[in-house]
RNA sequence: GCUGACGUAGCUCAGUCGGUAGAGCACAUCCUUGGUAAGGAUGAGGUCACCGGUUCAAUCCCGGUCGUCAGCUCCA
């Protein structure tokens, strides 16, 4: 009767006094798995570790190697952080401080703007308070007991949390980290010792739940580790992250730049960029053709009546540039392209032996954003979508939903990432279309993921109300997610525009219509690219792929010799005939990244060969022309990436 | 859009507690003609984001505008 049965992940189960907590039994099994232990999942529940458990379990530990307790670290550091804020400003009241990937915050209110002084001196108060090592103990109590305490203590945050829950729908708790107090459901860590390395990144404004009308907060993002390691390992990946930040390298390589007296979140691609980018686009155009799409142009304006019958006035309208008067009629920039293929759809009486028609087009779109939320390449308010549409029967949804998810892998992997994660919509409360024709979309988009052997999230509800989709997302090499591809039913155009096509039954029926966006926009795509590679293109998109480089100034005949050979190649090559000495030269070729050097001088001309140096690795010694522009053009063609 | 910080040469940044500015890199000219990450000299380059205000005097103080950055919200 005493005991209780206690099943472990592994699928072993041993027995254990009644109330046993997890820590005595993480302890039982070793010191290490104690030490290391934060906390634990019982039943499928996160619990502290010194949760009483009473009945047959089935019971998981967790260290901070596991995302459950790295999150709980942070979580119980966030409170820490809380406990160091109010005992440096004890007016402080608090909002919210939840864990978040990759750390934590807390939004908090004082009457003073926090410096990164004070930030320091605020790490310095939860270093010694973590030395105090308190535990951190649950308290459950009811609506008005909880309602008191913070009455109390002047929290009217917490407050107005309150006043949202329900204590007989859920269990209200507190946790108590020595002198600090806080409203929450946990679980956190046994203790603040446990919190060795900690390092506050930033502070910034946010506003009493996100709403720009509530009171404005202070918000401290930090992160934590029980390693000093960790955090110097956590730290140098921030570091990379800003050597790689895209603005910084657009600038260093003369990529592109945004131009303050031409406005705000307009992209201007310096030749270089062009380079890259033309690349970029030739392959994608050459890609879609050869995978069953036609390449359209469409215009960048169109008349009012177009965007009525889309629905985007009614919708879209703040997203929108203001229109403007032509001959009495207004004309709006095109902020999506899809009433505009749909124009061309409509230019012909289509049959179902037209089916699938698949139309590309990278169609530059203009979109108002608000100004806060530019940011160099990644959010802008002209921007250049890799946008199809695809027009198609009930029967060919599968199959079609199959290519597309194939195409868009091999795209990504050209670009080489390789890590996609897929997120499914289904249909939210708000609606158009019956629920038969979600059902079936949905399916396919299942279906075809299924098919794949690919994994996905559902988010339910969650997609427009106009259709289902799929969202890809993309890791980096820093391992950073990135939202790019899109893959959206559309059950609103078609209606609207009223499209339709004769079927074998010679009557009209509705097309079924998907609009897709696989790099999602140009810009950010070469955003992101940029920071993937850190600025080293491989070989197929270098703006400069090789630069020639004469010893001195009487080998220059022999480097433009060079240089003419590869150009007609097709090699985007450049002679460097400035008059300086060779090592100031390969510096300055080295910081551009550029993938190849070709050094030539007396031993080169007498040889016809040229020295190459490649990017990062250094001098790889001489070899003939032709057998270096082989070489390179088998790099290009292949699309290689190291 | 909101909150805060910031805006000095092409770039990265000093500086002036109010008396109209400086470095390094880059650029130009000359010397040097060199073998795998910076040779030397000289020079040019700035309405100190813009518009007002205070002041004998504003790049500096104050207000506004524009822009950038960190966030909030939103999103390709």
């Amino acid at each position: 009767m005493n005991k209780i049965k206690i099943t472990f992940p592994d699928g072993s189960v041993h027995e254990y006094d009644k109330g046993i907590t997890p820590l005595q039994i993480a302890e039982s099994i070793s010191h290490r798995l104690a030490d290391d232990a934060l906390i634990a999942k019982v039943n499928g529940v996160l619990k502290d570790l010194n949760f009483k458990i009473n009945e047959d379990s089935k019971l998981q530990i967790f260290t901070f190697k596991d995302d459950e307790g790295k999150h709980a670290y942070w979580h119980s550091t966030s409170h820490l952080m809380a406990h160091a804020i109010q005992s440096l400003f004890p007016e402080a009241k608090f909002g919210v401080g939840p864990a978040i990937e990759g750390g934590f915050y807390y939004d908090f209110e004082i009457n003073k703007q926090l410096t990164d002084d004070d930030l320091k001196k605020i790490e310095d108060t939860m270093m010694q308070l973590a030395k105090e090592n308190h535990s951190f103990d649950r308290k459950e109590l009811s609506k008005s007991d909880a309602i008191n305490y913070f009455k109390q203590v002047g929290d009217n945050f917490k407050l107005e949390i309150l006043d949202g829950l329900n204590d007989e729908e859920e269990t209200i708790s507190i946790y108590s980290e020595g002198e600090f107090t806080d409203l929450c459901t946990g679980p956190h860590i046994p203790s603040a010792g446990k919190i060795k390395y900690v390092k506050l990144l930033n502070v910034s404004g946010s506003y009493w739940r996100g709403d720009e009308h509530n009171k404005r907060l202070q918000r401290i993002y930090g992160v934590s580790f029980p390693k000093k390691k960790m955090l110097e390992e956590h730290l140098h990946l921030l570091e990379e992250a800003k050597k790689r930040d895209h603005r910084k390298l657009g600038k260093q390589l003369d990529l592109f730049s945004i131009v303050e007296e031409a406005g705000p979140g307009l992209i201007f691609w310096h030749p270089k960029g062009s380079r890259v980018r033309t690349a970029v686009e030739d392959f994608w155009k050459d890609a879609h053709f050869k995978n069953g799409y036609d390449l359209i142009y469409t215009p960048h304006i169109g008349k009012s009546w177009l965007w009525e019958t889309s629905g985007h006035l009614s919708h879209f309208k703040e997203n929108m540039f203001a229109p403007m008067t032509i001959d009495e009629q207004d004309y709006y920039v095109k902020p999506m392209n899809c009433p505009f293929h749909i124009m061309i759809y409509k230019s012909d009486l289509r049959s179902y032996r037209d089916l699938p028609l698949r139309w590309a087009e990278l169609g530059t779109v203009y979109r108002y954003e608000k100004s806060g939320v530019l940011h160099g390449l990644l959010r802008v308010r002209g921007f250049t979508q890799d946008d199809a549409h695809i027009f198609c029967t009930h029967e060919q949804i599968e199959e079609e939903i199959i290519e597309v998810i194939r195409f868009s892998l091999y795209i990504w992997k050209s670009f080489g990432f390789e890590k996609l994660k897929f997120y499914i919509s289904t249909k939210p409360e708000k609606a158009v279309g019956n629920d038969d024709l979600w059902e079936k979309a949905t399916d396919s988009l299942i279906n075809a993921l299924t098919t794949e052997g690919l994994e996905y999230e559902v988010d339910e509800g969650g997609g427009a109300f106009y259709g289902p989709k799929i969202d890809i997302k993309v890791k980096d090499a820093l391992n950073r997610e990135w939202q790019m591809s899109t893959i959206q039913f559309d059950f609103n155009l078609p209606e609207r525009f009223d499209m339709k096509y004769i079927g074998e039954d010679g009557k009209e029926h509705r097309p079924f219509m998907v609009h897709r966006a696989l790099l999602g926009s140009i810009e950010r795509f070469m955003g992101v690219m940029i920071e993937h590679f850190g600025g080293a293109f491989p070989m197929w998109l270098a703006p400069v792929q090789a630069a020639v480089i004469p010893i001195s100034q009487s080998f220059s005949d022999y480097g433009q010799k060079i240089y003419d050979t590869l150009r007609e190649k097709g090699i985007r090559v450049e002679l460097d005939k400035r008059n300086e000495k060779i090592g100031y030269k390969i510096r300055h070729w080295e910081t551009q990244k550029i993938p190849y050097m070709l050094i030539v001088g007396e031993r080169e001309k007498e040889n016809n060969t040229v020295s190459v140096r490649q990017h990062k690795v250094g001098d790889k010694g001489s070899v003939k022309i032709e057998e270096f522009i082989t070489n390179i053009l088998d790099e290009i063609n292949n699309k290689i990436i190291n």
